[in-house]
DNA sequence: AATCCTGCTGCGAACATTCGCAGCAGCGAA
DNA sequence: TTCGCTGCTGCGAATGTTCGCAGCAGGATT
């Protein structure tokens, strides 16, 4: 697809060597129209080409390194299972997850913007909460319940 | 000590039952200076009593129960080890990592409080951000370097 | 004090992820 | 176009954590 180039350079750029297997991996993870789990994206890569044999280790360091570039995000909810998504420069927001039912929402809280300055003004460092998971009770397992 | 009492009670007072082993746990970590992980968590037990013998399952299922009761709270970053910290009712604080070299801080951030409150507007969440880990990159290992 | 219900535990297996190592391959230089 | 450096990959083992199941034990009831 189109993109193709654009993730090769993006990869090239931050001085990491572009190999097929990243190739394959970040365009499955970039074409999916939703979050993917690591087995998730090897199994697209694979669909896309039945003698694609990349391993699970791989799909794993390409996400890792991927993650460190800002090409990807990673997201460790308490499923257990850590999921990644394409990160489309410049966009934000936040998963807050039901730790009773699981249920998950997205949405953009403008007011971690001010966590980020206050993290830098109090310890210095460079915070990056793009993309965070938060854990919390939905409306429907709070204690105070639907209203 | 002095606290097993209050342990006992807060365990059960929220409706689950006070096991030796949950007794043996909760307070090993009540009384540890800094968080511990699942594996020192029963080193500790077995320091105290060498016949304890505790399996760690129980370790971890008594630190997610005791989580969901707001006793404790789980902290998983990138170590790749969960770690695990008395939670002392009524305080906060949020660790941050620095995703290059590991080192971590603890700081209190008030803004997270405007956050929670967003999360409740926007999504009806109950969000739960006492403890938090949130990834960075530290003065030294970011691209600005030292100044 | 004895009884019952069911929540909790220990065990071992399963699962998700990381690591170590030997060999392969990207890409800059010649 | 070839060469060489070294970053990347595949494999399999190790690690950290969760799950399923059978039996035990907390604590309410009598």
């Amino acid at each position: 697809m189109s993109c193709e180039p654009e993730i090769a350079q993006a990869v090239r750029d931050r001085g990491r060597r572009l190999t097929i297997q990243r190739a394959k991996i970040l365009s499955a993870l970039r074409h999916a129209d939703e979050h993917q789990s690591a087995e998730q994206i090897l199994d697209r890569v694979r669909g896309d080409d039945p003698l694609a044999d990349i391993s699970l280790s791989t799909v794993y360091r390409t996400l890792e390194t991927a993650t460190t570039l800002q090409l990807t995000s990673e997201l460790r909810g308490a499923s257990g299972t850590a999921v990644y998504e394409w990160a489309e420069p410049g966009t934000t927001h936040h998963h807050i997850e039901c730790t009773a039912c699981g249920h998950t929402e997205v949405v953009e809280l403008t007011s971690l913007r001010l966590a980020e300055a206050e993290i830098r003004e109090r310890a210095g460092f460079e915070a990056d909460i793009r993309h965070l998971a938060i854990p919390g009770l939905c409306r429907d397992c709070r204690p105070g319940g639907d209203g």
